[in-house]
RNA sequence: GCCGGAGUGUCGAAAUUGGUAACCGAACACGACUCAAAAUCGUGCGCCGCAAGGCUUGAGAGUUCGAGUCUCUCCUCCGGCACCA
């Protein structure tokens, strides 16, 4: 065989690795001990079987954590790598729904679509570890059972019904309430705010474009609020992108704060407020309770305005429905609100303080009633709107950025000045007078100290002639209190805290001295209108003044404390937790921590998910079902379509209502919480998986999978396999060790990949094409992992040419003619140093999913073995290794042509020889002055001195260094050497 | 608005973490082979310049012998969160 025939190739070892099962699992002994050595569980996040079938994006993935298997099995690891499919949940069943057909046979059909193309690609999987196709929707009904092994765990746990009703209701980790949810008529089910889409007309699905209302519906829901803190900590320990991290971290949404209590007039009601802004709990002059809030009709009682009232907040409630939750808050928002008529006794006291409802209020959040003050920019605005009186207990404090970093460090103290900002208005025009130092590049006002025993007009007035020159200013009025800034002076070099105050003066004419040379080159004036002052200003704390002269109110939310009186003087940022301490030991108010994060909604109004194995008795009690009456399977139904009533379908089955059995079903994300744990141990009939194969394969140590699921089955797989493990059913704390994220891949037309556009390629041609390991090589040399690149046509064909390269070298060690042979045993020093190197790099590529840097070295290596005259047999041998997890094909052809009867994929993995990287001789960079004139080489070993004076005398350097004195020379072992001259 | 990430040739992208910017690949140009084309091989390929040389990592400053990398300000793009008190 002498031409590259990748169809050929492929076919055959795809077939005999089959047949060999090249890729089975090590067996797991009961013992506690595998067959084979340490575990590794290398999963991807299983597709959804639609109807369409893979595109070339959907691979890039698998690709990604098959090369890592193949690495891991190699260097003799227990792999355990498994492939199945997430056939339950809406978009299969919407399918479903859209071509007729039963949601179980759509799956089964699309499933045979996808393995078809998933065999081809060359993917190291253990299909034993899942039931052959056709079979695959049974397999997921026998999912159902191990889902109810989480209320069956909680049965087995307690010893009496009343027990067992307890710690379900109790610790209610699951448990039924009534919300308010994104209810779709078009679906006939109810929707995760991420399922849907803002249209113009209003809120719709994200599948099928139906609308969608808000309607109070009966619901499961799931405590994941009680393992806030457990999955906020967990994060720390995960090798995940700090990216994913960070979405989560914000998701969960942990704040700490306060919550003060305070007794309303006239009631028994005592009202709670949370409040993490506490610092200027003394400016606090109203409050505001949310429209939706329960206590809110109470609140009213005996108060003529009540009705009033409560049609108020209705609109409010109507409105803000309109809208989806956390999706374009900024447009929709509106100030509205109306005063209770209640007032609430300042526990400060402060005294009476409104309460009002404001639709910023939101009821569950924190206690749905704020404490508000002008510190706040939504309190601040609100209180604009309607004339509440604000008080405010923080001048503002600018910390200028320019050099104040580098100050800091020198951890010089700061120098505080008072200092009185003059503002200059024209005698007849509507301008002002722009000062700019010379020195600085500042830009603002006439600024200048104010000496002792002397009050800021008149010094302000004595600075204004100094500086400018003018000789009759007239003082007009103050501008609000003090404005602090801290910044470095750069010419006196310290770091200054100014305390300014600002005042207006205006010229009464033009009437001006000749000020001295000096000065004038010190302080550059300009007369600018209000346009142009707003560019001219260069610093924040002179434009807050600004805002003043402009009158703009806005509120100021950090800076120097005023009150309490212990505080005074204090910067806001710094007091936090003293002023929390004090506030708790005065008895004013407790610690609290809440969480954005709200409940997990649990229930589907849909036929296509896993029964819930609960039942109501004729008195509403809930019970869980008998293990004798478990595996709950889903009924056969005649109509699988929603009610559209708002309940399941599952509600028109006579049997199972009479039966009193929950009809709402579990949602997608309830399957793929643990589905990896079953594939630990997947034919096991009694339980989801045996506890010893649980403690041995423990949880997935490399997982690969979309960032888009960062806040959907990411969270709740974390958080379903705390509940597990604090039943003892699983035995770490997280399930995915490590993650990694495929980037999408786009259109060549840089689009999402869709049939809409027309851009979509399908795997199978470009296999059909270029063959498996061009298509895998390629994927993997686009870019790096988690980028999202368009895909080229044009540029598959490098990845093509460097197979390609990799079979004509080895034509040459297989020719034994003399005049071809490539073939010695004598080593070749250079290109053994660089072999070494880059089995070093792919090693570590790959461990890292820097895939393409790994294949650009590969590629680097082919380059220079073809050059070769001679090559050792045994280094082409290693470099075939590092190659075999990125084309298995080619590489295991090319290993059985060299005479080996074992599979190269089952090969150990080569490891980088220290002594055979090492290099004796260095190229290194000659610099004079930092830019580089002439390379030379040196040996490794050479001294400093040496490799000088060997450098001088290059024509290339001594050109420039002629004539000059060389004040430092810089020599960098192995890199370069720099001449300052 | 807040929190992340990024910005480098014509394009996808590298850069041992402060040490020769542009590895590898694509595209392009020229040459060889060929009747010809494709494939293949060879050469070139950041920008300006005949050259010597100069310039160049979104813009501007700073630290340093030396900055794509560190610091600051600003701009643009992407992602996440968003009436969260």
């Amino acid at each position: 065989m002498n031409e590259y025939d990748h169809l050929k190739i492929e076919k055959k070892w795809q077939s005999v690795w089959a047949k060999k099962k090249a890729y089975k699992t090590g067996q797991f002994v009961k013992s506690g001990k595998a067959s084979a050595g340490k575990k590794y569980y290398v999963l991807d996040m299983f597709p959804y079987p639609s109807g369409t079938g893979l595109h070339v994006g959907h691979p890039k993935g698998y690709i990604g954590s098959d090369i890592f298997a193949r690495m891991k099995r190699m260097q003799g690891f227990n792999v355990l790598h498994p492939m199945g499919y997430d056939a339950f949940g809406l978009p299969a069943e919407q399918y479903a729904l859209e071509h007729n057909i039963s949601p179980k046979k759509a799956v089964e059909e699309n499933i045979k679509t996808f393995e078809k193309q998933l065999s081809i690609i060359g993917l190291s999987y253990d299909w034993d570890r899942i039931e052959k196709s056709g079979n695959i929707g049974n397999s997921y009904v026998n999912a159902v059972t191990d889902n109810t092994e989480i209320f069956s765990a909680l049965e087995w746990k307690s010893k009496t019904e009343k027990e067992k009703q307890d710690i379900l209701m109790k610790y209610r980790l699951a448990y039924e309430g009534y919300s308010e949810v994104n209810w779709c008529p078009g679906l006939g089910t109810v929707l995760a705010n991420d399922e849907i889409l803002e249209a113009p007309k209003g809120l719709v699905s994200e599948r099928g474009g139906f609308p969608v209302e808000k309607k109070i519906m009966r619901q499961w829901f799931l405590r994941i609020t009680a393992y806030a803190d457990r999955l906020l900590t967990g994060l720390d320990g995960l090798n995940w992108s700090e990216h994913i991290k960070e979405i989560q971290k914000n998701w969960i949404g942990k704040s700490e704060g306060l919550i003060f209590s305070a007794k309303v007039k006239d009631t028994d009601i005592t009202i709670k407020t949370f409040s993490t802004h506490f610092e200027a709990c003394y400016a606090d002059t109203f409050f505001v309770i949310a429209p939706d809030h329960e206590l809110l009709p109470k609140l009213l009682e005996g108060l003529p305005q009540k009705d009033e009232v409560l049609k108020k907040a209705k609109e409010i409630v109507t409105r803000r429905n309109s809208f989806p939750e956390g999706k374009n808050v900024e447009e929709h928002k509106e100030i509205d609100g109306i005063f209770t008529g209640r007032y609430a006794i300042d526990p400060l006291g402060n005294g009476n303080l409104p309460i009002w409802v404001a639709g910023f209020a939101l009821a569950n959040y924190g206690t749905g009633i704020v404490k508000c003050s002008a510190h706040d920019e939504r309190d601040f605005a609100f209180a604009k709107k309607y004339n509440i009186p604000l008080k405010e207990v923080i001048e503002p404090l600018v910390i200028r950025p320019n050099g104040l970093e580098d100050s800091v460090k020198l951890e010089t103290p700061f120098k505080e000045r008072k200092a009185v900002v003059a503002v200059i208005k024209h005698w007849s025009q509507d301008k002002y007078l722009g000062v700019e130092w010379g020195n600085t590049g500042w830009r603002g006002f006439v600024i200048g100290g104010i000496e002792e025993e002397e009050d800021a007009v008149s010094s302000g007035l004595r600075e204004i002639v100094e500086e400018t020159g003018y000789k009759n200013p007239k003082f007009i009025k103050s501008l609000g209190g003090m404005v602090h800034a801290k910044f470095y002076q750069t010419i006196k070099k310290e770091n200054r805290f100014a305390h300014f105050e600002p005042l207006l003066f205006q010229l009464k004419n033009d009437e001006r001295l000749d000020i001295s040379g000096e000065e004038e080159k010190l302080h550059k004036l300009s007369w600018l209108s209000p346009a142009e002052f707003e560019s001219f200003i260069t610093n924040q704390d002179m434009k807050i003044i600004w805002d003043r002269v402009m009158e703009r109110e806005k509120p100021i939310l950090n800076g120097i404390l005023n009150e309490p009186s212990e505080f005074k003087g204090r910067e806001v940022s710094t007091v936090r937790e003293e002023i929390a301490n004090w506030l708790v030991e005065k008895g004013f108010a407790v610690r609290q921590v809440n969480y954005k994060m709200r409940d997990a909604v649990f229930a589907r109004q849909r036929y296509w998910g896993e029964p819930i194995p609960l039942r109501h008795d004729k008195n509403g009690i809930i019970h869980e079902l008998l293990e004798k009456d478990l595996p709950l399977i889903l009924p056969e139904v005649k109509s699988y379509r929603p009610t559209g009533t708002g309940e399941s379908p599952l509600a028109n089955v006579h049997a199972w209502v009479k039966k009193g059995l929950e009809t709402n079903t579990m949602p997608g994300w309830a399957g793929s919480s643990w589905y990896f744990l079953r594939y630990m141990d997947p034919k096991n009939k009694k339980v989801f998986a045996d506890k010893k194969t649980i403690e041995y394969w423990k949880n997935v140590d490399m997982y690969v999978g979309g960032a888009e699921h960062a806040t959907g089955h990411l969270l709740y797989s974390r958080f379903w396999h705390k509940i597990l493990k604090d039943y003892g059913l699983t035995v770490t704390e997280e399930p995915f060790q490590a993650l990694h994220n495929p980037g999408m891949m786009f259109g060549a037309d840089n689009r999402k990949m869709s049939k809409r556009w027309g851009n979509v390629v399908n795997p199978d041609d470009v296999v059909k094409t270029y063959g498996a390991d061009t298509f895998r090589v390629y994927e993997m040399f686009m870019g790096p992992f988690n980028a999202s690149l368009p895909w080229s046509m044009d540029n598959i064909i490098g990845s093509r040419r460097f197979l390609e390269k990799v079979w004509k070298v080895s034509r040459g060690i297989l020719d034994t003619s003399p005049k071809m042979s490539r073939r010695l045993l004598d080593t070749n020093q250079k290109l053994e140093i660089l072999l070494h190197k880059t089995i070093k790099k792919v090693t570590e590529d790959i461990e890292n999913f820097n895939f393409n840097t790994a294949v650009s070295s590969m590629m680097i290596l082919v380059n220079e073995f073809e050059k070769q005259k001679k090559i050792n047999k045994k280094d082409w041998e290693m470099f075939l290794k590092i190659l075999s997890p990125f084309a298995p094909h080619i590489t295991e052809e090319i290993w059985h042509e060299l005479g080996h009867k074992t599979l190269l994929v089952t090969e150990s993995w080569p490891k980088p020889d220290k002594n055979k990287m090492k290099e004796k001789e260095v190229k290194i960079a000659v610099q004079i002055n930092s830019k580089v004139r002439a390379e030379c080489t040196v040996a490794l070993n050479m001294k400093e001195e040496n490799i000088v004076n060997m450098v001088k005398i290059l024509p290339a350097v001594e050109k420039w260094l002629s004539g000059k004195e060389i004040k430092k020379v810089i020599y960098i072992s192995g890199k370069l050497i720099n001449f300052v001259v």
